[in-house]
RNA sequence: GCGCCCGUAGCUCAGUUGGAUAGAGCGUCUGGCUACGAACCAGAAGGCCGGGGGUUCGAGUCCCUCCGGGCGCGCCA
């Protein structure tokens, strides 16, 4: 049997392959298909190498693909673009799947698709994500991260449910992920929350115990973390207690590191109780103690000495501190800027130890922690959680990692950027390249929102946009209660529509409906947008909202509910057997235009989910596939409403309209459950 | 002061590496439930894409500049 270490070092790869879109035929492998054969086209005639950019054309009547490259070939051969198409139009090798070419506009060249054969191989494509070889590159996604000091809100709400579904993104590609949620366990912020109970509530040891066993702990913390704010205001000398606990707690003795750790342990458990309603999971905790511990930061430091990233401060501002120098080392006459890693006292800086932490995912750090089982989801996936000794044999390989997402809100892209220039710095330039910040601005309050909570606002903070929310004067929208006020208000809906059905089943709908509220909300707005958080859009149920998208899956599972029963009444089969039968050549008729470019657009919309994956992971841009989501539903409800299907009297007519249905809430379901969003049978 | 982000319909937001007539939701107004569930659909009104220059066949998109707003820039995390 091989040692961790080894089976580790066996699952290295030196270079990550390219992201591979899963098993379908669909739209993204026609457009490559496309590109390629243009861009070979291109060099072999005219002997110029370009990029050809494809984009769909405003109109179905103008064909499904169009790519303006004839306009800058013009330019390259000084020739006419619109000439220049017809020839590439006449000339061009036959594609599979693309019927014929046409020129359109000043020079445009467009692609007219197989109408037939896509709907055909859409609705036989695979859908489920292909699985990563064990020895693939892995991918690091980091998120959550909450200080372990208090409730969840919902700007963690917004970095959790977007590193989630970038996740499921990524994995749906066919990419091995291992997702880490940061514990930083022996902060400041744990720090004051001990300061909290033992200086200000005078509580003992075993009364938190006692506390702790209580059901809303993280939300006790978040009031006793607001007071703790004000008992510092009040005198400013009380700061000395809470440096105390800090070093107790970072050498780990005494009553402090002992209250520290039982309070950050058992709001994880809040935490990933709270990410669980929302479908969140996570492979491991790292935390910060082991980190510590573990001496990650020595390894580091003499890594960062030993390349020279590093220089002692003898004199200046900084003297007595480490520091790394930042700025352009070819621009001297630059001011000198520096990093403090190492503070005058001997104690480390922040972005010190994310540095350590950075190169131990990448695996450059020569040292490693031991781990322990910590939770299992409801899925039955477990969680592990790192320890400084006494770690289960049985243990996974964490870290090595090719490339990392690290999950952070933009407004620490600063220290980001300076843990990339730290990896750098040391050499791991390629490292420093694989280290994305997938950054994303805050959840604020609209001011509407602020005031409906009780915060009281000034004049000028009631004409803004959004106001800002603060942990450390305990204002914001908890997590939970937000939940709670979602589930609450889909359970009235479900209730009033179907106050038969049991009361178990009900709750779980008006969960899952609550859960794509929430997702939906969180996902439709771009990472670089604020959110002005507002009840009476988070709350809401129509419209872009992600109940919508459910809303087009339900009725489409209704129609076939219903078609079925219909089956076994009038069927002298009877047997169970209820296939669909439609040749190439009706479905080619249904779909021929002008009278079946309505079903093709919906066909063609259906079969581009892969589209917009890929375009999703590329950009890292979660949003593309809630407006994807969005936008099939919406097409699914006005197809819907235009066409009466389980009355339909030609039979032929009725089984397309059942394939386009099928094929559409199969590429729905599959679009929802990347967004961690799921259809309930009844709504 | 320096760095990053934003400015698109009354409001909230989309708009792939520059491509054809700038889109959606909400709100407003109008119409549609004895048809697969109206958490729905259809229609209308609503835009000098912050201003001004530039790049080019073509700019909401790229460059410069100005205006307006946000967030960072600590021996905190």
């Amino acid at each position: 049997m091989l040692s961790a270490a080894a089976r580790c070092a066996a699952t290295q790869r030196p270079r990550p392959r390219e992201a591979r879109v899963p098993g379908s035929r669909m739209y993204q492998v026609l457009e490559n298909r496309v590109r390629e054969t243009l861009e070979r086209f291109l060099r072999e005639r005219y002997g110029v190498s370009v990029h050809v950019a494809i984009s769909r054309p405003p109109k179905t009547e103008l064909g499904e693909m169009a790519t303006p490259v004839c306009f800058e070939l013009a330019r390259l051969l000084r020739r006419p673009p619109r000439p220049l198409a017809e020839e590439m139009a006449s000339l061009l090798p036959s594609i599979p799947g693309i019927e014929r070419w046409t020129v359109a506009g000043g020079g445009y060249l467009n692609a007219y698709l197989d109408r037939a054969a896509f709907f055909r191989e859409a609705a036989l494509a695979e859908t489920a994500a292909p699985s990563p070889a064990p020895d693939a590159p892995k991918i690091i996604v980091e998120h959550t991260n909450i200080n372990p000091n208090k409730a969840a809100h919902i700007g963690h709400l917004r970095n959790a449910v977007l590193g989630d579904t970038f996740v499921r993104l990524l994995r749906h590609t066919g990419h091995r992920v291992e997702v880490q949620n940061y514990i930083d366990n022996t902060g400041v912020q744990v720090a004051d929350v001990v300061v909290g109970f033992l200086h200000l509530e005078k509580k003992p040891v075993e009364d938190v115990r006692q506390l702790a066993t209580q059901p809303k702990f993280d939300f006790y913390c978040w009031d006793l973390y607001a007071r703790v704010t004000q008992f510092f205001e009040e005198d400013p000398a009380r700061i000395e207690l809470r440096n105390q606990a800090l070093k107790a707690i970072e050498e780990g003795h005494g009553t402090e590191a002992e209250l520290a750790e039982l309070i950050a342990t058992t709001i994880v458990r809040c935490h990933l109780r709270t990410m669980e309603r929302l479908g969140v999971e996570y492979d491991l905790l790292p935390r910060e103690s082991e980190i510590l511990r573990l001496k990650f930061w020595d390894a580091a430091f003499a890594l960062l000495k030993q390349r020279g990233a590093v220089v002692y401060a003898t004199s200046g501002k900084n003297a007595g501190c480490w520091v790394m120098p930042l700025g352009d080392a070819d621009e001297p006459t630059a001011a000198p800027e520096a990093k403090i890693l190492v503070r005058s006292n001997g104690t480390v800086t922040y972005v010190g130890k994310d540095i350590a932490y950075q190169l131990w995912k990448f695996g450059l750090l020569d040292r490693d922690f031991a781990y322990r089982r910590f939770h299992t989801h409801p899925s039955g996936h477990t969680v592990w959680v790192t320890a400084s000794e006494a770690g289960e044999p049985d243990a996974p390989c964490f870290g090595r990692a090719d490339q990392v997402f690290n999950v952070i809100d933009s407004r620490q892209s600063y220290l980001q950027n300076i843990v990339v220039a730290g990896l750098r710095a040391l050499g791991y330039s390629e490292q420093a390249d694989r280290s994305v910040h997938f950054a994303y601005e805050m959840v604020a309050l609209s001011p509407r929102c602020a005031e409906e909570l009780g915060y009281p606002l000034s004049e000028e903070e009631r004409r803004r946009a959004y106001v800002e929310v603060s942990g450390r004067r305990g204002t914001g929208v908890k997590a939970d209660d937000l939940l709670d006020r979602l589930e609450a208000r889909a359970r009235a809906e479900v209730d009033a529509r179907h106050p038969d059905d049991p009361a178990e089943e009900r709750a779980t709908r008006a969960h899952a409906i609550a859960v794509s509220a929430l997702r939906y909300y969180l996902l439709k707005y771009t990472r670089n947008t604020v959110v002005a958080f507002d009840f009476k859009d988070a709350l809401s149920f129509e419209g872009e909202t992600g109940p919508y998208c459910q809303y087009a899956v339900v009725r489409a599972r209704n129609i076939f509910r219903k078609w079925a029963m219909q089956q076994m009444e009038t069927s002298e089969a009877a047997d169970g057997s209820l296939e669909i039968s439609l040749t190439p050549e009706q479905a080619a008729r249904f779909l021929a235009p002008p009278e079946g470019n309505e079903f093709w657009e919906l066909v063609l919309l259906a079969g581009s989910l892969d589209a917009a994956v890929h375009a999703a992971v590329t950009a890292q841009e979660p949003a593309f596939v809630a407006k994807y989501a969005f936008q099939l539903a919406q097409a699914f409800n006005n197809f819907y409403h235009r066409h009466h299907i389980l009355t339909e009297a030609d039979a032929t007519r009725q089984a397309f309209l059942l394939m386009l249905t099928s094929l559409v809430m199969q590429q729905l379901e599959v679009a929802l459950a990347l967004l961690g969003i799921e259809a309930p049978e009844k709504m």
